[in-house]
Order: structure tokens, then sequence, then C-alpha cells
DNA sequence: CGATTTTGACCTGCGC
DNA sequence: GCGCAGGTCAAAATCG
């Protein structure tokens, strides 16, 4: 089991049900999770509100106390239910590991199916973005794009490195060489999406303005050109579209490189805006700033210049959120475990109720 | 009313 | 040269 699942405050499932409230630092490192607790956490607040006063009388708290140990009880049950689960999880990541790995070392760089179109049109699009490039910025010979901190629930990230791996023309074709070299380093990022979700966003901490849409070919669902608009003059261009094969992952190709810090904004909070309208979902916008605190000292510009190693080191911390927040929302969607959860904080709501005696 | 998204049209590169 | 497909533009629509 991963030891990292147990040491996640807001999957340890330990609802604290009339204890002082262990709000403690896990919003950064689930934040998914606990914005998904956090639709239950009203009843919690009203319940140890009415806990926190002073009890009443003995017998009253020996009720409680009661209470609190068959709280525990199921709490500790749950506990060993997400082990097994979390355990489960662990082998079939490892199976999907495996997986990926003979993938690649087949197929040479295309993992993904999808990758097949998202390398070809990569390789149409930088000669226009040249010509453009051209009269926007002249040559800017900035580092190889980083892959942006991405904050949310990712399965994969590529850092396709522009220059590397896509080099392998040998059909000595000078000029495109040349064109290849100029092409901006590509990262793509696999991101774990809501079916239900139409909206093609990937919050990744900076801000995005879409600029188009198009229906590609050999994929009936549109992809999504973004623009980052945090910086006017930011080059950095990503591309969303769902995978064809698994419509639960979303496909995020980054292009070029940011010339500025991260937005203040975290994106920390990823409320699966899952309306579908994808209206007032900004792209990339965080729906609003939790601590007013500014921005952190550019990690992103940091980021620019990292390693591989340190980019699959990132893909391990995404998966874990991704995990975090998947397991959360399983929880919480999960009919039988609301309706304990009713059941229990309704019980105890209507014990503490001052119309009771 | 400004910012953002939508969407059809246009531009460009590539393969045949 | 032509057609196709991807990428971008820009006017209209929408939202806060």
């Amino acid at each position: 089991m991963d030891p990292w699942i147990s040491s996640q405050p807001s999957l340890s499932l330990d609802l604290c049900v009339g204890l002082p409230p262990p709000l403690s630092h896990h919003h950064h490192q689930a934040p998914a999770a606990a914005a998904a607790v956090a639709m239950v956490k009203p009843k919690l607040q009203l319940v140890e509100e009415n806990f926190l006063q002073p009890l009443k009388k003995d017998p009253e708290v020996a009720a409680l106390e009661a209470e609190l140990q068959r709280m525990s009880a199921e709490n500790r049950q749950l506990s060993e239910m997400l082990a097994t689960v979390a355990a489960k999880y662990d082998a079939l990541r490892g199976q999907f590991t495996d997986m990926v790995t003979a993938g690649a070392g087949a197929g040479g760089g295309g993992n993904n199916p999808s990758s097949a179109s998202e390398g070809g049109s990569a390789s149409v699009s930088p000669s226009s973005r040249k010509r453009k490039s051209e009269s926007l910025e002249g040559g800017s010979d900035s580092p190889p794009p980083p892959p942006p901190p991405a904050a949310q629930h990712h399965l994969h990230m590529i850092s396709g490195g522009g220059g590397g791996d896509q080099m392998e023309c040998t059909s000595g074709e000078p000029c495109k060489r040349i064109r290849e070299e100029c092409k901006p380093k590509i990262s793509k990022l696999y991101v774990h999406a809501d079916p239900s979700d139409l909206s093609l966003v990937v919050k990744d901490g900076y801000q995005w303005r879409k600029y188009g849409q198009k229906v590609t070919k050999d994929n009936p669902c549109p992809r999504a050109y973004f623009r980052c608009s945090f910086a006017p003059t930011c080059p950095v261009k990503k591309k969303v579209q769902r995978s064809a094969e698994d419509n639960t992952i979303l496909v995020a190709t980054y292009e070029g490189d940011h010339n500025h810090g991260q937005p203040p904004a975290p994106a920390q909070q990823q409320q699966p805006t899952s309306d579908g309208s994808g209206k007032s979902s900004a792209a990339g916008k965080p729906p609003h700033a939790p601590s007013p605190s500014p921005p952190a000292p550019t990690p992103p510009l940091a980021l620019h210049h990292q390693t591989e190693a340190v980019a699959v080191a990132a893909g391990e911390e995404l998966i874990r959120r991704n995990l975090a927040e998947h397991m959360a929302m399983t929880l919480t969607r999960d009919p039988s475990f609301k309706a304990a959860l009713v059941t229990a904080l309704s019980g105890r709501i209507l014990e503490l109720s001052p119309t009771k005696d």
C-alpha cells in the first residue's frame, strides 16, 4: 500500500466528529479531497459547535462518548476499506506503469494513440507559428519550455522535449530540420477528467484564454486552443483535447515557455466544474484564491530548466493528487457512504438538539 | 461595459 | 496544382 495515502489527513476518514477539527494543512497536500470532503463539512461544523458548548449532564456526556466510540469504530472500518482500495489501486498502477513502459519501448515515443495526431499536428504548427514569431518576437532564444506547475489531477506528464526525441528525421532535409529545431518545446499532460465534464479545462495554475476550437480528423472530441493570458507577451500555447480512446483523459499539450511567473491564484481547488457549460469556468483560471498571499517567487521560471527526472517526480505527485481527488469523489458519490454519514450526523444532531428535553 | 468564449472563415503546410 | 487538415483570426455572443 502506498504510505502516502495513509498519511493524508483528508483521506484517513478521520471525521473527528465531536472533536475540535484538525483542520490542518491538508489543503496543500490534497486540495481536491479536501474540497470534496468539504461537502459534508457544514454538518460537521454544526455538530462541533454544539459539542463544544459546555456539557450539561453526565449521562449526556456518557451517551456522547458511546456514540463517539461507535463512530470511531466505524471510522476504523472505513479506514480499512480505504486501505484495501488503495492496495488494489497500487497494484493496478503498477500494471499500468508496466504497460506504459512496454508501450514506450515498442512504439519509440508514441505511448498514446492520440499522441500520433498530437505529434502530427505539432509538426505542422511550428511553421505557421514561425511566420508569426517573425513579426511578434524577434527570435526569442528563450530556454526550453517548462512543464507547467500543474496542480491538477494529472495522470501522466511527458516533457516532450521538442528538440530531443522528435529529431529523428534522417531523411536529410536541412530546412525541415531547422524548423524542427526552432520548434518550441512541447510537453504533454494527461489529465483525468470527469467524462460528463464537457469543458476542456485543465487548471494548471496559469491563466489561459481560449482562442479557438477545432474538431480534428482522428478524434471526434474537439480540440481547444489556449493562449497564456496572464502576460500579453507570453508565447505559451496550450492545446487540450480528450483522448480518443478514453474520454476521461484530457490531453493537454503545452508549447513554448512562460516568460513570467505563476499567477497569484494557486490552482489548488480543483472543484470539478462539471456543469458541462464550460462557460464561466475560464480556462485554467482558478475560481478564487483562498490565500491572499502574494505569488511565490516565480516557481515556474525555476522549473523551466528542470530535468526530465524532476518532471517525472512532479508526475508522481500529480498522480497522488489525482488519486486523492478520485477517492474523495468516489466516497462522496457513494450513496451508502453518504447515507451512513447522514444517519450518524442526524442522530448526533437530534441528540444535541435543544428541543430534545 | 469590459473581458472572455464561441464559431465560422481564412491561412498555411503537407501529401498525393 | 489540388485537396485536406491543423492552426489562427476576428466578429458576434455571452457573462459578470
